[in-house]
DNA sequence: GTCTATAAAGTGATAGAC
DNA sequence: GTCTATCACTTTATAGAC
């Protein structure tokens, strides 16, 4: 673990590449279109960093561990399952607001970055994030929170990519504040659209 | 408008580039690699087709015309709210299942494409299935099918999105078939996952 | 911290032989 | 329908001057 000089002109050079890497996409966004978006040459950002990958994981290991931390936070609290659910979903969709382009970067490549062994962290994560809503899952079907037919790991799936499918069609300062997305998110996925209950088809 | 000759040595190569595009990525993946997978050389690909770009091209369009085909048969049928909307989630499962690289591609790739010239007729689609969801939406909040305090613009990304997303995981011929899929998803938008309502928190 | 200059490899595409 | 051969251009990255 090498230690990063984490300089101003650093921190503004990551976030003109993620911006980049957002919205093109990592492949499409090439070392001279962040230099010129920098007003500086190609050459010049490899006194910053050293290499284009470098910046990809320094932008997403930054957004990862603010994250996680959080998670934690939520969970050392010792709610409900009910109220954990929410409180996961709502520090989720405040990370799409407040971190728009890591979390597009995230969405959008982490399941190929995940394949190489420098990003091996990406999986790790992915395991406690699974890990975390399914426990919630589980104990909420367990104290009858939850619905007793529940397929926990399909509906983890669900909620894992609902909820961070948003940051597609989501964009921070629009008329829709993230709180309200949040709750109206949270109403669907609690309460379904419905006005009333269809008996579970089996197949 | 230009006849393409539909050989069965064209469809096989389109086959084997929507399979790399779909899981590499369409800028990932190079003319050289559908060439090689094909067991040719990059140059004898330019007798089937013009570009990469018209390999996409014609993956896309026919994955549309033929998804579009079928909600329109949905439509004709004149169902109610709910079994329409269970009708078109389920056909969109079976092209997640049926035809797994083009959705991929649609999936990860078709919002930067639209913004092509060439590729217009994506936000033609898009605009398409918008409106079915939110008539079948709004017709359903008209007679009570689903609830009054929905959010129809807001109901109708969630379902685009959740819908969609699942070609990211769902793997065609696994242990979980695509009906099952459907019907639990069906399940947890309609109903949700929750055993009992809370007030909708207003802000 | 940025520029000049450039290497080394990869990329989409073409022309004409077989 | 495929191969040989190759072009024009792009891309990541480096070395050393300023």
């Amino acid at each position: 673990m090498t230690a990063i000089p984490a300089t101003d002109r650093r921190a503004e050079l990551l976030a003109i590449a993620a911006r980049l890497f957002a919205e093109r996409g990592l492949r499409a966004t090439t070392v001279r279109d962040i230099a010129d978006a920098a007003g500086i040459l190609s050459g010049s950002l490899y006194h910053h960093f050293d290499s284009k990958e470098s910046m990809v994981d320094e932008i997403l290991t930054e957004f990862l561990d603010a994250l996680f931390g959080r998670y934690q936070e939520i969970v050392a609290q010792g709610l409900g399952p009910r109220d954990t659910l929410e409180a996961v979903v709502i520090a989720s969709f405040e990370a799409i607001d407040q971190r728009h382009d890591a979390v597009a970067i995230y969405q959008s490549e982490a399941r190929r970055l995940a394949q190489h062994a420098r990003f091996a962290y990406i999986t790790e994560r992915w395991t406690e994030f699974r890990e975390l809503l399914q426990t919630i899952l589980r104990e909420g079907v367990a104290d009858a929170t939850f619905r007793a037919d529940l397929d926990v790991s399909l509906a983890y799936r669900f909620l894992r990519d609902t909820v961070w499918v948003g940051v597609g069609w989501y964009r921070p300062g629009g008329t829709m504040g993230v709180d309200v997305v949040a709750q109206q998110y949270l109403s669907i996925v609690l309460d379904g659209i419905s006005t009333r209950r269809r008996p579970v088809k089996r197949t």
